[in-house]
DNA sequence: GAGTCAAACGGAGGGAGGTTCCGTATGCCA
DNA sequence: TGGCATACGGAACCTCCCTCCGTTTGACTC
């Protein structure tokens, strides 16, 4: 459900109704093609999916990757919301962290727009910053918890895991075999429990 | 130090003299400006730097993947040597994994083009099949020997460690943090000692 | 050495994709 | 309704990868 409330540019200002209506048909139109097909989509094709002319797609996105970023949105949104969700109902660290990871593959199973993101196939550095932000300040919370608990080992930061995150996607994204297993093996080595000291 | 034997075309057929220098001047200049900046160098680049046309390149190499490829399939072969003399000198299996996977992950701190292809950010899949079939081959060896040791889970195969350095080379890739910490992590994911059955 | 010919070379040009530019259309406000 | 800033479309441009073909050159024979 696209947002309802009035689309701002970034500077602020306010959109006009055709220039709206044509956001949200490109963000669309973005949003099924890269999922599908992955960054591998030309922007001819995403604009003509859109029903509209590439200088439109320019006029709202200064680049591609832009926009791929911009389509994967919705998806960090969710998966955010996701996490916070689980973190209230489970009271355990390595668990929340389980099933946070596998949600993040999942959902890069089946969106490859936004694994490329993650992964950060796409030139500059990964995840948009806001998201990545707001995930890592959520991480480092857990890890703090689970470190206070005596469940997570104690050479760990928040930050780490979004850099096994980053891992993780680059095995979903190439499909090599059952990437949930590797999801396991990792957290068996976040344990604390069986470091000799 | 290149080869001195003659270079022979993937046919098997010899030669000529001129083909097989400027052969070696190509992949010289690719090795370089691939480890340099990644893949993210033109052929009309290359050809510059070895001082010989974009045709040339084409003579030699079907596609700009495959010469990446071809660039960095010596450093392949280094790792593997290394990998081999390891496995000779240490008992314990876990140590010979772990200096492969640091000295994997300093080659392509080191390599930006090694890094792309055994990533697999080249279109394809991952590194040159043969290079690839002996390193698993080498890999089910050593799984298999911690295994019977205990040292190694059960429930982990040759091709695992494959995928895993997969995801340990996106890591490196993107510079993100002191990336030999995830080696110890994972490690620790592997062993055995601490699955409550 | 000179002749012959397959092998190899160079680089212009084709084609695809991302990005820009600008003349035209259109929503918005007075 | 008129004026104008905003937005639109798509041709054109640039950069890449790759192909094609006329020219050059090494290798082998006589």
């Amino acid at each position: 459900m696209p947002t309802s409330t009035p689309v701002t540019e970034s500077g602020g200002r306010r959109l006009r109704a055709d220039a709206e209506r044509n956001r949200a048909r490109v963000l669309n139109a973005a949003r099924e093609l890269f999922a599908e097909r992955g960054a591998n989509v030309s922007m001819d094709e995403v604009a003509r999916h859109a029903e509209v002319g590439v200088g439109t797609l320019y006029r709202h996105f200064p680049t591609k990757e832009a926009m791929v970023v911009a389509a994967s949105q919705q998806r960090f949104g969710e998966i955010l919301t996701y996490y916070r969700t689980v973190c209230r109902e489970s009271a355990e660290p390595l668990e929340a962290l389980q099933m946070l990871l596998t949600r993040v593959g999942e959902v890069e199973a089946r969106d490859r727009g936004f694994a490329s993101v993650v992964g950060g196939t796409l030139g500059s550095e990964g995840p948009p910053s806001t998201m990545r932000a707001d995930l890592e300040a959520e991480l480092v919370d857990l890890v703090g918890k689970g470190q206070a608990s005596g469940s997570i080992r104690r050479d760990i930061a928040g930050a780490d895991i979004l850099a096994l995150t980053c891992g993780l996607t680059s095995i979903v994204h190439r499909r090599s075999g059952d990437w949930r297993r590797y999801i396991d093996i990792v957290l068996d080595g976040l344990r604390s429990d069986h470091i000799t000291p």
